[in-house]
DNA sequence: CGGGATCCTCTGGGATACTG
DNA sequence: CAGTATCCCAGAGGATCCCG
């Protein structure tokens, strides 16, 4: 990650903390920046769902990017995965509590857009 | 952009409202979904700003990069770019009231960062 | 000084087929 | 059912050179 900040001294300090982390927001922003990863998260809030249901709420996403996506948000700690061994096996799909805050911050997201004049 | 959702009935009307919304969530990630556009706002929002003076707070994008970057958050009214006929030419960037918006926008995704255990 | 023009690379996303 | 394995492509990002 070579994106780093340099720090300008005259600066107040609240920016000068912004700037010095900013990684931190690069490293937030690359956790929703997945193309199906926000919609996954949120089909996730209302409870755990299993693989074949999540595929089926994104219809142009295919077997393989649902898979993906859901691998990435299970190795960041916000989405957990639970086998069941039966046979058909079974999958649950949930939010992490850390996935639940994510998911706070695209509700905030959601609202700004929503006061804004966005191409729909 | 096709990646729409399917409105499920069983989900509450609030969840429903954002799900059918998402386009806006996905609209308003492209704003900022640019490598530097986070750090170039941030080095905005104490004013406006010459574009080398922003080049060298960015010693690891290139002269393309910051122009580029820059060129798309005034596309997104995002960003004002203000030119004076002058010898040598200057030409100062500053943030629109919608910029100032998402910054906020950024600052929120900040503090939400500070309070977990990112990888720095 | 503040770019544009070109070319190249690399990776996120997708199509398709196969499997425990 | 819930994936993996392959192959492929467009587009974001970068290097380099040139210009008013």
């Amino acid at each position: 990650m070579e994106n780093q900040c340099i720090p300008e001294s005259q600066l107040l300090a609240q920016q000068e903390k912004l700037q010095n982390n900013c990684p931190g927001i690069t490293a937030t922003l690359d956790l929703i920046k997945g193309k199906w990863k926000p919609l996954l998260m949120f089909y996730l809030s209302s409870g755990s769902r299993r693989f074949g249901e999540l595929h089926r709420l994104l219809p142009n996403a295919t077997q393989h990017m649902v898979a993906t996506q859901l691998r990435e948000l299970e190795h960041d700690g916000l989405v957990e995965r639970r086998v069941y061994a039966e046979v058909p096996p079974r999958v649950e799909y949930s939010l992490t509590p850390r996935g639940e805050s994510v998911r706070g911050l695209l509700e905030h997201i959601y609202h700004w857009s929503e006061q804004q004049n966005l191409p729909a």
